[in-house]
DNA sequence: CGCAATTTTGACGTAGTTCAACACGTGTGG
DNA sequence: CCACACGTGTTGAACTACGTCAAAATTGCG
């Protein structure tokens, strides 16, 4: 709380420092005295304000891994024919370039979707830090390895999945799933982004991914309003998603 | 070389200790002579040899961190209806069961295709092990972010992917790329599984498997014999990938 | 409030999956 | 040696799900 600077805005959900997964990795901040003075002139924690701009992209250089705090991002990838092709999302409390660890240069894009802020740690600072703070890598090994699961549990959501409804269906149960981490309500979902990203995400067109909404609301699974979803057949659901 | 017990078994592809993703980790062991003996004791490496059996199942005990060092494993979840579906595929230098570090339990299972070795961590050991050698800390952090990247590239690759063309081709040069790591060429590709387990995985049939198998022998982007893949027309295929 | 952008709905055609049945090669055991 | 099972590949016919085109409805923004 007292280390990130928050920029109220309407509409925004920010996850407090205590939710965020990087928590643990800017917790030693809190220690003691001396060890702020130390971390403080090494891992250089700040909070930055992006409005629908890019925090990095494709072939730029990897100097740093980002948390988000509020807002969403989606991630994209630019095809040889120069498609631009969703990728992903990412939303409080979750990771963004932690590639950087090992890669030169970022692969994808990061882009943020409405008004965003993450947190940034600056790679070489986080390298230095470590080397006096061996707790701190703990931290990050333990986020990595979160960040890997979420990621394995996000593929198998959708591969396998070759009906656009249950696509559909594992994806909103998955956003769930991710958003119940910093969301109060566990029923209701709102969607980071337009019917067109969404549809470019899960490979197929507006007006299917608009029907199947449709078909979704007819079988009571659910209702929709704008961007806004909320849950009312949980198991329903899951049937749709399992094949 | 030395640190790893090889059991040599016909037709097994295996990976040196100096190709496998998990070398930096067992590093330190080679370092000094003190450093050994510490190290022997806190963390186990062992080389075990399974032979189409469970590496780990759902719901067990998450302890260990894997690497696979020949062979192949299949990751399998079991749908709530008992259908078990193959979640992804592990080859030799990849990590299985990277999720223990932050998991209680294993929400997967890793199957072990034909005869395989892999490497066991023992995670306890590797956290005491951890605190005395920052640099094993440090290995294991590059470790994760490579395995992140390459989840994300696998979903990357799957993910919006409507025909089954497009997504057995982005399947096949996924493999490729995985291959390529510990086989010396880059147009060959052996399938570790049949079809089933592949289309099970790709989300259809092994009729349509087949059929499209037959159309990239007919326009001369691959051939095939049993489980033995030569890519013919590497551009080719990559056109199909991207839809 | 009004215009533009986004979303929804409808009708229609086609591509691709699915189902079912068969053909082929291989290993196994009587 | 043949019968049998099993894994794999092939083929044809029916269907249905998705894409396409077009137009209406809704939303959002200035």
């Amino acid at each position: 709380m007292t280390t990130c600077i928050k920029v109220k805005q309407p509409k925004t959900k920010y996850i407090d420092c205590d939710s965020c997964s990087m928590q643990p990795v800017c917790l030693p901040l809190k220690a003691g005295k001396t060890e702020i003075s130390i971390m403080d002139s090494y891992l250089s924690k700040r909070n930055i304000v992006t409005i629908s701009t890019p925090l990095f992209q494709e072939k730029e250089k990897a100097d740093a891994i980002y948390a988000v705090c509020s807002g969403s991002f989606k991630l994209t990838e630019t095809s040889p024919e120069g498609k631009e092709k969703v990728i992903g999302f990412r939303f409080p409390g979750e990771l963004i370039g932690e590639d950087a660890i090992h890669t030169p240069n970022y692969n994808y894009n990061a882009v943020a979707v409405g008004n965003t802020t993450v947190c940034r740690v600056d790679l070489d600072e986080l390298n230095e830090c470590g080397k006096l703070m061996p707790e701190l890598q703990l931290s990050l090994i333990s986020l990595l390895s979160k960040q890997n699961s979420m990621l394995r549990e996000e593929f198998t959501s959708v591969v396998a999945k070759h009906t656009a409804e249950s696509l559909l269906a594992a994806f909103i149960l998955n956003m769930l799933k991710r958003n119940a981490q910093y969301q109060e309500t566990e029923s209701k979902l709102h969607l980071p982004v337009g019917r067109d990203v969404i549809a470019n995400h899960l490979g197929f067109r507006r007006e299917t991914l608009s029907r199947i909404f449709s078909k979704f609301q007819q079988k009571g699974l659910l209702s929709i309003q704008a961007k806004d979803v909320e849950i009312l057949d949980l198991p329903g659901l899951q049937d749709v998603a399992y094949n």
